[in-house]
DNA sequence: CAGCGGTGAAATATCGTTATATTCAGTATA
DNA sequence: TATACTGAATATAACGATATTTCACCGCTG
């Protein structure tokens, strides 16, 4: 069994190039050394290959170079897409992502938010669904999707918007009569003004509806018979459904489906998100796409960036509209 | 502006209850201490609102709560699902997941290396495309996939069993004539082994079948040629399909629905991976499921039980076949 | 040539913990 | 009664960096 040496230190590497502890420091951190002490410095960290502890240095200096990203989990595609592309934005400024999931619990939310402050990150991502969530006062925190007040900035997708767009969009292609489809958090969050924007685009465009809004932990079944409830001789009531999600739209044409409706020919469907099966593969049918891109690029800049007291408390990105029909037609 | 008051140290607490920094230490940790000091230090801590910081702990007793996990990204779903499942694996244990994406990248993959070493966590599960992958010396890593040889631990599914069970399986429901087709890296790795699986099957069952193997970066429609090489007057050489994973099961499915043909009625298709599109929804199509919450709590167990030394060095998990016709019927 | 600021590396204090060494009651033993 | 032994808390060293202070040396000036 080999002896493994130890990990080599910057007292080491000092000792080596025969320099002190606070010129290897300068070196390292690519602040001016006189040009002889910097080769010999350098020659002595490749020599001994040395590299420096994070945890000593974060110590130290107060600076970690980690962001904590709290999610509920990694199941949903929109939340996948936003964590790979903070992880992305992130990695980009040399910073890393120490994830916690939450499974949507409020207690463990809670919890997340003690560790992350805990471990010193320099900064909170967070998608919450406690509206009581204590904010930790030392560290700087952004919400994507729930708005915690003017004191902690938020960023979301403009749902209002993307509410009106769909409803416009189906009217456009046709429609006479309308129906949205919510299964969601009862707490107020940004999302939930997808139905407000819908409601208001309607009315504006003197177009009849109905609305259907479970709570989350609702059976889908729920919407089955909804579904039923609204088929008379084979003929649904509505010719066009905006589903709150893409993930509910998928149900619902599959349904739809079962019943011997056609989708787009007997009634038109939109989701909201513009998830894809396989990364880069055709949508399942038409959506309000979330900038996904843009909401973490956002988040990363501000918090990294520290824009967060000049910026407003609320920034809502705006959607886009993307033609799906392939898989359903 | 209101002045933050600085975080809160041991000493701090230390003062505060009236006792030495050691006899906080040891509260905090659930050392032994006697009962009335216990009470003071626990009073001292809630009224100050202390919390251990993890840096000063880390830096002294080597010993972080922190595993890397190194993946190519967060778009392909066995990824995200295995992703998933090992920061649940971790979480349970109290540990937390520095996650790192390398985009297939054998350069970006050895530099996310020395990162995490630098970063000093704890152990390091790692799904590489590097054979050349220079391993640290003094943590623990796991390889997903890729074998580096007796000494280094290597997880994976059982890609051979998989191969010949999906041939097995086309046959058992009738097919007469298969095709394999394959996209993927050259670099031989525990998935290539699926080939030979298939082709051991094909032999001891006696039936004909094609090859198709394209490496990584290849377009598509090398594919699409390959089948409309084999389809004679609407007819294709072959009646069952295996596809190397279900993302390209997909697309392939997609490609004979645009050639007339129909699935299954026309030829049989089944993949590998057991992806489903939103978590709990039903498969696109038949597959060979990879036991990836076996993977991960393997991985897991492995690296911070540190049952490294004594386990095998390849472990290969047994996979099994699941019926997806519902979308493609 | 004594004195003086300016320069840049060396020396040292410090970050907040854990680990080790030390102290000191309180008891048991001869 | 003096001595050795426990056990538990206190005091202090150490982890490996960065931040701050010290100080030797330089060229200038009067």
């Amino acid at each position: 069994m080999s002896e493994q040496k130890p990990v080599p230190t910057m007292k080491d590497v000092a000792r080596e190039a025969g320099v002190a502890l606070g010129t290897v420091s300068k070196v390292v951190n690519g602040l001016p050394v006189g040009e002889e002490y910097r080769v010999r410095v350098e020659k002595a960290i490749k020599e001994l290959d040395y590299r420096v502890n994070s945890y000593a240095k974060g110590l130290r200096s107060n600076k970690t170079f980690l962001v904590a990203v709290i999610m509920p989990n990694l199941v949903n595609p929109f939340f996948i897409r936003l964590v790979n592309c903070i992880n992305k934005a992130l990695a980009m400024r040399s910073y890393r992502m120490l994830f916690y999931a939450t499974d949507f619990d409020p207690q463990q939310e809670q919890e997340v938010v003690l560790l992350a402050e805990q471990q010193k990150v320099d900064g909170i991502i967070c998608l919450s669904y406690n509206p009581n969530l204590k904010i930790p006062a030392n560290i700087p925190l952004i919400s994507i999707d729930r708005y915690f007040g003017a004191l902690i900035s938020c960023v979301s997708s403009d749902n209002y918007g993307g509410g009106r767009l769909a409803a416009e969009k189906l009217v456009e292609n046709g429609c006479k009569n309308l129906a949205f489809l919510r299964i969601g958090s009862k707490l107020t969050n940004e999302p939930n003004k997808r139905k407000d924007g819908f409601i208001s685009a309607c009315e504006a465009l003197d177009v009849p509806y109905t609305l259907k809004i479970v709570d989350d932990g609702t059976p889908y079944s729920a919407f089955e018979e909804f579904l039923q409830e609204h088929l008379h001789d084979g003929k649904l009531d509505f010719d066009g459904i905006f589903c709150v999600t893409d993930s509910l739209a998928y149900q619902i044409i599959n349904s739809l489906k079962g019943m011997g409706l056609r989708v787009p020919e007997d009634v038109q469907i939109i989701g909201f998100d513009g998830s894809r099966h396989f990364g880069d593969m055709e949508l399942y049918c038409s959506t309000i796409v979330q900038p996904v891109e843009e909401i973490a690029e956002t988040c990363v800049s501000m918090i990294l960036e520290k824009n967060l007291l000049q910026a407003p408390s609320l920034l809502c990105l705006p959607v886009s509209y993307a033609y799906g029909g392939t898989t359903w037609k």
